[in-house]
DNA sequence: AAAAAAC
């Protein structure tokens, strides 16, 4: 999460000193990429150590900052980490912490959740956090301390909803663990280029997994994938992977899987989302096959809206202006701002903006799960390299894609549940706007709307958050666009 | 509808 630091610092230096009003997770966010300033947003823990006295849950909240919650089950007693060097961690990967990573302290999430992910008995975490707030290096670092280095054999596995969420996830890996050789493997298909079926391939002892739930799932019926010395199970974007019918029963027949092979292991299930039910539900899932109580830390629904990313709408007359509103004011102006993610329902709605947007002489990309892999790598890579500043997709890349240079998402289409078209997906809603705003950044989202059940659905959405969305009117107005840009302290 | 995956 935290490459390319050195090549965005002028732009986020910026934004660190504009922002005034009150921040929350936000200094958190400064803290893990601004070093020199992170001394005065020390974070007031104290308060989050866990009270051993009192058996069964226990509630813990920061007086000074509710904005996270840490539940903790048992009579385990949890004191936050201040530093790295309250972790136990070995020296090696405090180096790649400080050296690589260039942390100087625990995050926020990273102090209340780690002491839980490494404090024996290692009990089962379901963590909350917001997008941008870096859930990855948390459970990264948990696999990284957990691993025992001179055991080859896998240890820690993640499993991720997209091939590039699994890639960029390594990437974060690697360099925190550079120091520490620990062995690490991708599980997401190759491309049909350099394809070894698995059956040929020798076992894998590789000690970090991270890959994709179908790619993993073939590894391991193929008995290539050892679960008995599994420690670690991570679910990146857990609630998606538990909940979503097409993840659901790979998900369950990899942790039954490690449940029998190594009834011990520990499971973390990270996301920037929970919904009420799906925690209930994807709970009693992880309960039921690892009998086990577990910790939480949640996020309030209505404190989950990022404050750094300003949210618009715009109404426009018809679908045919949607596209002038990308074309005139949001590429025009989406230029001097920095890089742009433009969402669309479906792949052939991202296959028909893209035409429309390259007939009219636009430089822009389209990723969607239709393309060969190679070609998703190079459309992303592009993209991350700055190369392309525009990049039209599907919900692939809504969540967990971290790009800091992106202020700006569009919401061509709204996200909505598939089987009631008028009930939006507020969890994919949340997801997309977080692709703007990381670490704290400023940002905006315009959400396009062009008829009733737009406006329905965009109403559902700001009364679900508690967040009042400001109207861009009208759509064709230049000035208004400017105006909105300077009010989310982009321009 | 989209995501993963497939021999």
């Amino acid at each position: 999460m935290a490459d390319n630091e050195s090549a965005t610092a002028s732009t986020t230096d910026q934004e660190a000193s504009k922002s005034t009003e009150t921040k929350r997770w936000a200094d958190v966010a400064e803290e893990e990429q601004d070093v020199a300033e992170a001394s005065s947003t020390e974070p007031k823990l104290d308060s989050l150590a866990i009270d051993d006295s009192r058996l069964g849950h226990s509630t813990l909240t920061d007086p000074d900052d509710s904005s996270i919650e840490a539940v903790t089950s048992g009579d385990t007693p949890y004191t936050s980490a201040k530093r790295f060097e309250d972790l136990n961690l070995s020296p090696e990967l405090l180096k790649g912490l400080y050296v690589e990573m260039k942390f100087e302290k625990p995050s926020k999430i990273q102090a209340i959740s780690l002491p839980m992910i490494l404090t024996p008995p290692n009990k089962n975490l379901i963590a909350q956090a917001h997008n941008g707030s870096g859930k990855t290096t948390c459970f990264v670092l948990g696999m990284l301390s957990r691993v025992d280095p001179k055991l080859t054999a896998p240890q820690a596995l993640c499993i991720c909803p997209t091939r590039e969420l699994a890639i960029q996830n390594m990437e974060v890996l690697l360099k925190m663990g550079k120091f520490t050789g620990i062995t690490s493997e991708l599980a997401i298909p190759a491309d049909p280029a350099n394809y070894i079926p698995i059956q040929k391939r020798p076992p894998i002892t590789a000690q970090v997994i991270i890959g994709t739930p179908g790619t993993i799932c073939k590894w391991m019926l193929a008995k290539k994938l050892g679960m008995s010395q599994m420690k670690i199970l991570v679910f990146d974007e857990a609630d998606h992977m538990l909940a979503e019918s097409g993840f659901r029963d790979d998900s369950v027949k990899i942790m039954k899987a490690i449940a029998k092979a190594n009834f011990s292991c520990q499971v973390l299930l990270f996301s920037a989302t929970f919904d009420d039910a799906v925690k209930a539900f994807v709970s009693k899932i992880v309960e039921e096959i690892f009998v086990r109580d577990y910790n939480q830390m949640f996020v309030k629904k209505e404190e989950l809206s990022l404050e750094s990313v300003k949210q618009y709408k715009v109404h426009c007359p018809d679908e045919l202006s949607k596209i002038m509103v990308i074309k005139d004011r949001i590429l025009e102006l989406g230029e001097k701002v920095g890089q742009t993610i433009i969402f669309v329902r479906s792949r052939n709605s991202a296959a028909m903006l893209h035409k429309s947007l390259v007939s009219l002489g636009y430089e822009v990309t389209t990723i969607q799960g239709a393309l060969k892999q190679e070609d998703r790598d190079k459309i992303i890579k592009e993209f991350k390299e700055g190369l392309t500043q525009v990049l039209i997709s599907t919900d692939l890349l809504a969540r967990g894609f971290d790009q800091k240079q992106v202020n700006l998402v569009v919401n061509f289409d709204l996200p909505v549940r598939y089987d009631r078209p008028t009930e939006p997906d507020y969890e994919v809603y949340l997801h997309r706007v977080g692709r703007a705003g990381r670490f704290g950044r400023k940002g905006a989202v315009f959400n396009l709307l062009c008829d009733d059940r737009d406006d329905l659905i965009m109403g559902k959405i700001e009364k679900y958050f508690n967040a009042q969305i400001a109207e861009v009117a009208p759509w064709n107005s230049e000035k208004e666009f400017e105006v909105a840009l300077e009010n989310a302290g982009l321009l």
